[in-house]
DNA sequence: TCGTTCTGTGAATACTCCGTGAGAAACCGT
DNA sequence: ACGGTTTCTCACGGAGTATTCACAGAACGA
């Protein structure tokens, strides 16, 4: 596959590289880290992660507050390893948005597996999102409505893409300055709002499914 | 478990029957369409479908074409019913959004193990609340009532999500204020009242499910 | 019944939030 | 370095909302 970035995060240095050398096998880039915090800020780092891997048992910040973490701003999918599968703990776990288990030990051909699963899953090697008309070729940078390109800038097109991963959701401005901009970006609440005004003219008619929600944020509906 | 509704769609009376009577058991609500073109309009007719089972083979529109046109408005789970399993199908499945498979012939136990675990992964029986007519969807910021969308104003949209996480309780003005409000806020009394009021006259008829208990508070009663 | 207390209501006011356009700043390829 | 493009900032006007207030009328208790 290409350019699919995992997050390993375990503070057992063994486990790790077992599981990065596995990775790397099957042409996944990946990174590590080693505890809790260390996985909030690497994942908050870099904008690509595409899956996280995480274990519950570490010291500082265990694998349910990272995921807690993550979801509060990410829908990467998350793949939970576990001592054991305790009953109790999945159903913890898939209220915080945990998409797969791993008991350990377990072999790497099933760790691939699920990975594979899950990537097709959530569509992250997909090539295109296709909704009401609107095409997004995020692999190939490329938007079309109705059959006709569309030609959008890097934010914008990170932007529409947001938006229509996202289709029906309420997001509040917030949650789209940290996923489409910078988690640290501390700029002026009105710069998204001249985006989405540049997005909607840009999309012509379709630029209503763009809908402001007074004194939230926006939600894109088709 | 409650208000869950299932679309089932086969082109065989007897197959949809016994996937139906299994559902109805575990009081699951479902809808039935005996081709992909019906399977379309009840899917839009209802906007309240929650899951779908789709037949692979029919006449008419087949349970591929039927999944790429839910897609384009839609993320409802959907299940697959296949003849074999075949890798090839599999594949395009994966690529149109389809979230589990299952070849005939099944176990009803199994089916019945799949639903819930999807359910559970996409979590569509969270958030969304539903109370005598009235659905209100936090994460869409969406009421309807009777199928009708209402909109609200966000201060409403709060008190009544507050008044329905808390069917049946007597509420104080002063806890109204502490939850819905900022607890430092130090307004007028009326305050609320005019908001009471405002969203009884949106609701209709319903609006009467807010009672008011005198020299007290209101109360949420469907 | 009557007075008191509390609630419903409509209008007026104060306020918050959004859309917009212009321009500054950062970025990029040449 | 230069010109064009993209991104971000900012201030303003208008739209939409929250709150206040005064008053009428309902519920209650004596």
């Amino acid at each position: 596959m290409e350019d699919i970035t995992v997050l390993v995060v375990d503070d057992e240095a063994r486990m790790r590289k077992l599981v990065c050398d596995f990775l790397q096998k099957k042409g996944y880039r990946f990174v590590e880290a080693e505890d809790g915090e260390q996985a909030i800020d690497r994942f908050f780092e870099r904008k690509d992660i595409d899956l996280v891997i995480l274990d519950v048992m570490m010291p500082k910040m265990d694998g349910w507050a990272v995921c807690k973490e993550i979801r509060q701003y990410s829908n990467v999918p998350i793949i939970m390893l576990t001592a054991r599968s305790e009953e109790r703990d999945e159903l913890l776990g898939f209220k915080l948005g945990v998409d797969e288990y791993i008991s350990k030990p377990f072999s790497p051909k099933i760790l691939m597996a699920r990975i594979d699963a899950i990537l097709r899953r959530t569509g992250q090697d997909e090539e295109a999102v296709s909704l009401g008309g609107i095409v997004i070729d995020k692999k190939a940078h490329l938007v079309t409505i109705d059959g006709t390109p569309v030609d959008l800038s890097v934010k914008e097109f990170e932007l529409l893409s947001y938006f229509m991963d996202n289709r029906g959701v309420a997001l509040s401005r917030e949650k789209i300055l940290n996923n489409v901009w910078n988690y640290d970006y501390y700029g002026d609440a009105r710069t998204i709002d001249t985006h989405v005004k540049k997005l909607r003219s840009k999309m012509g008619t379709k630029g209503e499914y763009i809908k402001t929600i007074w004194g939230m944020g926006y939600k894109f509906e088709p």
